[in-house]
DNA sequence: TAGATTGTTAATCGATTAACAATC
DNA sequence: TAGATTGTTAATCGATTAACAATC
């Protein structure tokens, strides 16, 4: 589960915290090839209130008509662009263990428009090698590479202990966002992006659950 | 990120989703060989106001000593208690691609106390392979082995045009709760207890921010 | 036109923060 | 005792839900 992402700027982080959802559901209805859909159906596909939802997209401006609902495709347009996935950001993950491999392999991510163009670990017998058609290069070049292929988002998919030093790293080569998957809490700059995403969250509320049915 | 944990029985889901944080700082002070933690320290570690914390255990009992602090075996022992990791919870991975693999292999999931007890998979030639010392199963043998077995939770990790099916067969199995990773939302019994784990909302929140810096 | 559906305001609900009495 | 720190109540803040006028 992805740990803190606040509201900035008026919008409740619930709401962006919804918007890939919706862009996402919005992408499947136009490969259905229909034209236009309602809050209610968008609703009743995603388990959210259509209120809510027409309130989250209104928060942006008005994509919708009237008695009518939303073209699909001018609104994942207009989701998409809020979202900021035409930035088309480069992103590089840290850490080729199994996590970092199944992250460079994940295809959702193509479909979101973002370019893997680094991948970086420390093990001599991982490095050389190439996963999603990427270099593994030498996690002592982070610096340098960051710089030259002009990454913007750094992912750490290092063990806890080295999460720190990776972060300390992406930061200084000029990182304007980290998505951590070390089970730490890192100190970063104030101005510095970070959503941290931690698995044993979703599992351990799940046993909560559970354990009271 | 986990996906809308709600809360249940009067208590908060945003509090839920802390204790697991609570419990794995607890450990660590643990083994730095500490007896005694004050909110504030916890919050300062954690990133979280001490009254939050405080307001958070209060819901559950009085763990503290006034003037003192918390006794952190004591506090880390009632807390795994309340997350209900003392059920020592049987889990199955369903779909070993890269994210199923890495699943199976993640540490973290042992500290807290869950037993990775069968793997599952269509492709032939992933079934029969060995991941973390479990040998994976054909996926047509889940009803089967999840009875068998005992399984509590199924981790679903198959592509999102399988993670239906996968789920009709583990709720028809009987497992108690299901932590999916597909981007689809399921279509389950009432009763089933069920945790989405969405990464696209993680970077492309992300994402927003960082167009908006 | 009548029916459908959005966008927006008001009401409610829930979660966090502040304050402080209790007490170790 | 004096200082520290919890547990709890009250105040604030934020997010969701309900209601409905606007309008296609």
């Amino acid at each position: 589960m992805a740990v803190k992402t606040k509201g900035q700027g008026g919008i409740s982080g619930a709401t962006i915290d919804r918007l890939p959802l919706y862009f996402r559901t919005l992408r499947l209805v136009q490969d259905e090839g229909r034209d236009i859909i309602s809050s209610d159906e968008l609703g009743r596909r995603l388990g959210i209130t259509p209120e809510q939802i027409r309130k989250d997209l209104a928060s942006f401006g008005q994509f919708g008509k009237k008695g009518v609902g939303y073209y699909v495709n001018e609104l994942k347009h207009n989701v998409g662009n809020i979202l900021g996935l035409d930035n088309h950001w480069n992103i590089a993950v840290v850490g080729i263990g199994h996590l970092g491999a199944a992250l460079a392999n994940y295809q959702n991510f193509v479909a979101l428009g973002f370019n893997l163009v680094a991948l970086f670990d420390q093990d001599p017998h991982v490095i050389g090698t190439v996963v999603n058609h990427v270099k593994v290069e030498d996690s002592r070049r982070i610096r340098e590479i960051v710089r030259q292929r002009k990454i913007h988002i750094g992912i750490i998919a290092v063990p806890a202990a080295f999460a720190q030093g990776v972060a300390d790293e992406l930061v200084e080569a000029g990182v304007q966002g980290i998505w951590n998957f070390a089970p730490i809490k890192m100190q970063v700059p104030e101005t510095m992006h970070i959503v941290n995403e931690d698995l044993s969250i979703g599992l351990s509320s799940l046993s909560y659950y559970l354990t009271r049915t």
